[in-house]
RNA sequence: GGAGAGAUGGCCGAGCUGGCUGAAGGCGCUCGCCUGCUAAGCGAGUGUACGCCGAAAGGUGUACCGAGGGUUCGAAUCCCUCUCUCUCCGCCA
């Protein structure tokens, strides 16, 4: 959420930056209803004042008991005039609240003006695409072989898009987690946490993915639950309404939680496979950090989330979101995408993002600086540590052998109590 | 699921027979005084949001005692609904 004085005070600035996202949004409508509030305000205020001041007096005349029938019988249609008004006011508030709510953030100056993804801007590249002197199968094919992607099983449990894991291929799933957690706690310093994978609409909204984005979530019907679309959500809201000591900044955390996803306007895309699906697993970081430091925490993030692909050893690149690319809530997003030699192409795996104090204004997140004044909104941001399911893809495709078998990465075989290669299971 | 208790400022904790209570008292914190150092002591200050005035410093108004409604000229105080916490019973991985 943008700060609506900031907005009435830098509109034409404003109205320029948002020009560049690919969502159109009347500003003007808002600062029409702004200065109406303002206006409402003044008015209710001014019969407050009166009220106020007449009941004090009508309180001394009882005590001298004296006769206030006149200031009480003239206070009770400013009383009735002030419910009218408020009433009035109150849904000017909703109004202009629930706009602010849908206005997306401002772009970083660092980010590139663009349309879509193709003009993305391409960081750096790691490492080299694995030859084969045979053709690469998709994951999908070299999953179903090898008996650990079984489609038809996870279709027949809860329907398309979701799979069901099994032997090894479950076993590396966990041992993917556990990697990932173990590596970011104990070298990159994270603090694991473990979260509600339900949320409430509050939490929903303090992130952004509500009121914009409902169709894109699964629903618990008869309550108000939100099945969590990412850990950025529960990891978030931890410190909603809070306001931490800058002494304890930055504050890191990492997550891995299941990820359930609608996917509402990705029909037709991606429907083979597990790159897209209903629900998927995921190790989420997430930082709390001051204004000043954001940016070079997003680098650092960067970094850690890219860690994981350099002790896998699969070839990846990074790129930067161009503004029209970018999601509704951040202010400047890394994309890494890992090799899919099936593909030949580059698929995202992880998107790393700053989203200055837009969430944190959504959430009420503050920090009290050290110099006593006032409290001010953190700087929220998160990024995959990686995609769990994807990172399988890649392992799949990129380890792949002429034979159908994968080797398992190195660094995961303590993982998998010692497994080096999974063959099928005839062989 | 049943019965009961509670939710007040950074924290603890009064007020809850409606009217100088933004809110006693204590702790903490800040500044000053005092003190050979430390401790103690003394004095003053110490919330947030929004509106208006002001270049600013600041001034001023309104709101906020879990949330939302209601009663009343006036609500932290009375009534209703909801949320959360705690205790006991039942059930349960």
């Amino acid at each position: 959420m943008l700060d609506l004085k900031f907005i009435r005070e830098n509109l034409e600035f404003v109205k320029g930056k948002l020009s560049r996202r690919n969502q159109r949004v009347d500003l003007d409508q808002l600062v029409e209803m702004d200065r109406k509030r303002r206006e409402v305000i003044q008015e209710v205020e001014a019969l407050r004042n009166e009220r106020n001041i007449v009941s004090e007096k009508i309180a001394t005349l009882k005590q001298q008991s004296k006769d206030a029938a006149i200031e009480i019988d003239r206070m009770k249609l400013v009383s009735q005039k002030i419910k009218d008004i408020d009433i009035n006011r109150a849904g000017i508030e909703e109004n202009v609240q629930d706009f602010l709510l849908r206005i997306p953030n401002i772009p970083h100056e660092s980010v590139v003006a663009g349309e879509d993804e193709g003009d993305n801007i391409e960081i750096k590249r790691w490492g080299e695409p694995p030859e084969f002197n045979f053709n690469p199968q998709a994951h999908w094919t070299i999953g179903e072989e090898l008996g650990i992607l079984d489609f038809e099983r996870g279709a027949k449990i809860a329907g398309a898009r979701f799979t069901l894991l099994r032997g090894a291929g479950a076993l590396m799933e966990r041992a993917l987690i556990n990697f990932m957690l173990d590596l970011h706690t104990r070298e990159h310093h994270y603090e694991e946490t473990f979260p509600p994978f339900l949320v409430n609409r509050i939490s929903m909204t303090g992130t952004g993915q509500l009121p914009k984005f409902e169709e894109d979530l699964f629903r618990i019907v008869d309550s108000e639950y939100f099945l969590i679309p990412t850990a950025e959500v529960p990891v978030t809201n931890i410190h909603q309404n809070e306001t931490i000591d800058e002494k304890s900044l930055p504050i890191y955390y990492t997550a891995y939680t299941p990820c359930f996803r609608k996917e509402a306007g990705s029909h037709g895309r991606d429907t083979r496979g597990i790159i897209h699906q209903h629900q998927f697993d995921k190790v989420e970081l997430v930082k709390f950090t001051a204004p000043g430091t954001s940016y070079q925490e997003l680098e650092s993030l960067l970094e850690n989330a890219e860690e994981v692909l350099k002790r896998l050893n699969l070839h990846y690149r990074v790129v930067s979101l161009c503004t029209g690319d970018l999601g509704f809530s951040a202010a400047k997003t890394y994309d890494i995408e890992v090799w899919l030699p099936s593909q030949g192409r580059y698929k995202e795996i992880s998107s790393c993002s700053n989203f200055e104090d837009f969430q944190a204004r959504r959430a009420n997140i503050r920090y009290r600086p050290t110099s006593k004044a006032k409290a001010r909104f953190v700087h929220t941001l998160n990024g995959s540590g990686l995609a769990i399911g994807r990172t399988m893809v890649a392992i799949l495709e990129n380890y792949q052998q002429e034979d159908g078998s994968v080797f398992v990465p190195e660094v995961l075989q303590p993982y998998m109590g010692g497994m080096e290669k999974i063959e099928t299971p005839a062989s």
